[in-house]
DNA sequence: ATGTGC
């Protein structure tokens, strides 16, 4: 259970921040969204510790920022958001996460709730039997040998649509077109890629899934248009990452960052937190190793669409391309990349660790695909299983204040066991189906972790964004059925 | 998150 924070000294700075003042080893301020709602439940004295860990990291620029879905992670808070600079600054494992380029995707559709809510059974039993879900998901029918696994890695999800997965369009609505630029495919273990030869197209467990949703709230009429968005619609979110491939990419490089942390005189108040300088040989093997994770992962969302739609087409009988499952946007929220803001009115590159972040680009930015760019870049937010999930925007608050970064879901609040032990006795399933949600669970104690008593209200992190000017709301997305793995 | 773990 979250603690109310009362051992760390904070002060509030407006209804969306508090400050925790530098001290000790910190270079600078840590500055946490949040409101005194979130403070007082929901944001723990161990995450608001990462954040202040974070902020004595080298290089570090302005703050060491967190978003309202802030929860303990592996050395950085997830929700949280570091920039350093490209000469004095570091590259972490730890600001990434295990699972690199864990991301979400949405697609939308021409269908209204009408058009499926006497179809729903078959369209969640469509959706599971096309998606392999659960712990060691695998393909049958994607195998890659080595040269395959070096063309996902160069290519992310271009690679893909190449083969058939997918239109050429889907890669102008994704976050670097599903590509990170200088990957290195030498600076990937055998391991990793041994891993990920048959996880392309699959799901994983955990957190992840495959949810159909309908519009049920438009906030922003103008953006949901430009989005594809309308009450009534049927959308589908889609909320995985690099699988295998990726947790052998961060699993591998911890010890070299560790020893190359050593190496460089850099005193970790925390082991996990291990990095390497940005100029320094694994700094730079690390970020070429994990944009390799990152393609797999944004090939590995363009597979799972295309079984998507194909799942769609056969539930509901309609012919291929029939239904408008247009991608909305694809985004990772377990990344770092090296990226041009303004600091102090000064344009600088930085090294921006979004570990359970989104980007989240306004209006104007010449980044954003042509449709997008009077309103600015759909903020993809899942909510948990049973409550609503939130699509925003980018907004001006993000470029000022937070290197363009927004919360990435509802931020967990109770752990993995502690979720477990109080879902005992309870029928989950039986609960959601209650609230109008049908679930197909492919592991048996994923739903109990990942009930939503585990998870904070995904509707009060989407306000403070919206109150703070980082993201406004634009819609808000009610579940109808969901693939768990 | 993860062929769950020194």
């Amino acid at each position: 259970m979250a603690e109310p924070n009362r051992t760390l000294r904070w002060e509030r700075r407006d209804e969306s921040r508090v400050v925790i003042p530098r001290h000790g080893a910190m270079r600078v301020d840590g500055l946490v969204y949040a409101t005194e709602s979130l403070m007082a439940q929901g944001v723990d004295a161990a995450a608001l510790g990462q954040v202040v860990a974070v902020a004595t990291l080298p290089g570090i620029v302005t703050h060491s920022l967190a978003m309202p879905d802030i929860h303990w992670g592996y050395g950085f808070p997830i929700g949280g958001v570091a920039a350093f600079d490209m000469d004095e600054g570091i590259v972490s494992p730890g600001g990434v996460g295990f699972d690199i380029n864990c991301g979400v995707r949405m697609l939308r559709s021409n269908l209204t709730l009408e058009d499926v809510s006497n179809r729903l059974d078959d369209l969640l039993a469509a959706l599971f039997a096309a998606v392999p879900a659960g712990l060691g998901s695998h393909q049958r029918d994607i195998r890659l040998d080595r040269d395959r696994m070096r063309a996902v890695a160069r290519e992310g999800a271009g690679w893909a649509v190449r083969q058939g997965f997918g239109s050429p369009s889907d890669l102008d609505v994704q976050e670097d077109r599903g590509r990170i630029a200088d990957a290195d495919f030498d600076a990937v273990s055998d391991k990793a890629i041994e891993r990920g030869r048959d996880q392309l197209g699959t799901l994983g467990s955990g957190n992840h899934f495959v949810e159909v949703g309908v519009v049920d709230r438009i906030d922003e009429p103008a953006a949901a248009a430009a989005f594809g968005l309308f009450e009534g619609g049927i959308v589908v979110t889609l909320h995985t990452g690099s699988r295998g491939f990726g947790h052998q990419v961060c699993t591998d490089f911890l010890p070299w960052m560790d020893r190359a942390a050593r190496q460089a005189g850099i005193t970790l108040p925390d082991r996990q937190l291990a990095c390497a300088p940005l100029r320094s040989g694994e700094g730079r093997a690390y970020l070429a190793a994990m944009a390799c994770a990152a393609n797999f992962a944004f090939a590995n969302r363009q597979v799972l669409s295309h079984r998507v739609r194909q799942a769609f087409e056969a539930a509901l009988r309609e012919s291929p391309g029939h239904l408008g499952m247009a991608v909305v946007y694809d985004v990772a929220h377990n990344i770092a990349k090296v990226e041009t803001h303004t600091v102090d009115g000064r344009s600088r590159r930085v090294c921006v660790h979004r570990k359970g972040a989104t980007r989240a680009l306004a209006a104007g930015h010449p980044d954003l695909p042509a449709p997008y760019r009077a309103v600015g870049q759909p903020v993809l937010v899942p909510g948990d299983m049973g409550r609503p999930s939130f699509v925003l925007v980018g907004m001006p608050g993000a470029a000022r204040d937070t290197f363009a970064s927004a919360c990435h879901g509802a931020g967990r609040m109770l752990s993995r066991s502690a979720a477990i032990r109080s879902a005992r006795g309870r029928d989950i399933r039986d609960e959601l189906a209650r609230r109008g949600v049908r679930v197909r669970a492919a592991g048996h104690e994923t739903l109990a972790e990942e009930m939503p008593d585990a998870y904070k209200d995904a509707g009060e992190v989407v306000d403070v964004m919206h109150r703070a000017g980082v993201a406004a709301r634009v819609a808000r997305i009610r579940p109808l059925a969901v693939v768990k793995g």
